[in-house]
DNA sequence: CTCCGGATACTCGACTCAGAGTATTACTCG
DNA sequence: CGAGTAATACTCTGAGTCGAGTATCCGGAG
């Protein structure tokens, strides 16, 4: 979808929500719940409404009529058109067929990590092994219930990528633990000397020097060094 | 960091090349698209203006001049302040310390993925593949450069989750071909019965009660059943 | 019967994001 | 020398985020 339509899965979900029967927006959350999508699409009520705004702008969906239950607030039910259903059909082919960039916290921590120390990130990384294993069994656990696997296959997904990424940290852990980290000792190095009061450009003129010297000349991309801060 | 700070990695990026010397945003820029940092953290002109507006206002970096190269306009260099110092490193322990929960479009996709017929799902499956393979090979031509590890160790990181994803593809496309996917004939029932003409209310109504029956009488997350829409 | 807290239904406002936009300079090539 | 394009430096505006907010109803407990 272009960057003048809607981006937030979230958009997707009420569509999809809204092909079984018109509903209205408090109605639309409560279902999203019941079937835990909050655990895959970020459910807040300022995006809900805004959403939902959004759409009917776009003539995705449009409001049918208000009702009330008891004395309760009016509410407003919408439903959805024509073209909001092919919108919901193309935008999901797209997402299951075409891999997005995304740009995960961690992945950015990782290109800054030697801001750090290597022992300081060695710990770090340590207790994420153990913020790793609760996320894991939580996700097994939301596996455990008495459903054909294909109302959990995002469930599995996320199990999947969390299994994964534990075993890059606890490879990456032990692996600096013993030294076998090509470039920990530069690091490390790096880190003694601004402990002792070097400066932060005169380490980055240094050690840039020193490696891109022996490389093939030109500047590569993903990461070049980033040096650590001083800490006072 | 509270909801009333900063959130955008980017953000953080700023604070960390700044630490090396005062520079201007466009600079920052080039430095660290120099480095390779654009393949983790987004890098948009929109934003890196604002962040480092933000970034200012909350005394984390401060305007110390401006200059200018030939005739060309002026512009603004920034310093980072020992709070911006503190401010970074406070971040970066959290970063990777915490594992963040993210919401990866695809995860959304997958729960939702009743909404097409398995056949369908199936061949958007197999080219994520095919895209999911290029990625993985940009991935690794990432790495193939003459930097250590510890300069590498995002795009390792990278790479690791893209294989992971792969393998969860591929393994869910294998038994969706063979029919080893439990839940898979219903959901094939579902949309032949749409075909036919079947409204989808009933269907959700049919459905529904075929499945929480058979549980433990508590509606569970994470997924109930998300019914196709009528296509037409 | 009253009180209280959860449920219901939605809004607000500050902030962030993002991608296209503006304006000018400088360099290269014909 | 002039034209064209890339580089430089930044802005704008619509969309999205988010967490707290408002107002009222309803049900349960005492």
């Amino acid at each position: 979808m272009s960057r003048s339509s809607l981006s937030n899965p979230l958009a997707l979900a009420v569509l999809a929500t809204l092909s079984e029967e018109p509903m209205h927006p408090y109605r639309i959350t409560q279902v999203l719940r019941e079937r835990g999508k909050e655990h895959s699409i970020r459910l807040n009520w300022g995006s809900l409404y805004s959403v939902i705004a959004s759409l009917e702008k776009n003539g995705l969906i449009e409001a049918t009529h208000s009702e009330r239950a008891g004395s309760r607030p009016e509410r407003t039910v919408y439903a959805v058109t024509d073209a909001g259903r092919e919108a919901a059909l193309s935008w999901l082919r797209r997402i299951i067929e075409v891999p997005a960039k995304e740009y995960p916290d961690f992945e950015a921590g990782l290109s800054l990590i030697m801001l750090l120390g290597p022992d300081e990130a060695a710990a770090l990384l340590t207790r994420r092994l153990e913020g790793l294993d609760a996320r894991i069994a939580d996700a097994r656990a939301a596996q455990d219930l008495p459903l054909p696997e294909i109302f959990l296959v995002e469930a599995r997904f996320e199990l999947a990528m969390l299994e994964a990424e534990r075993a890059f940290v606890a490879d990456l852990v032990a692996r600096l633990a013993t030294g076998r980290v090509d470039g920990q000792d530069l690091w490390a190095e790096m880190h003694r000397r601004l402990a002792q009061g070097d400066s932060i450009a005169q380490l980055v003129a240094e050690f840039d020097d020193h490696l891109w010297k022996e490389g093939t000349g030109a500047r590569p991309g993903p990461s070049g060094p980033t040096p650590p801060t001083t800490e006072s």
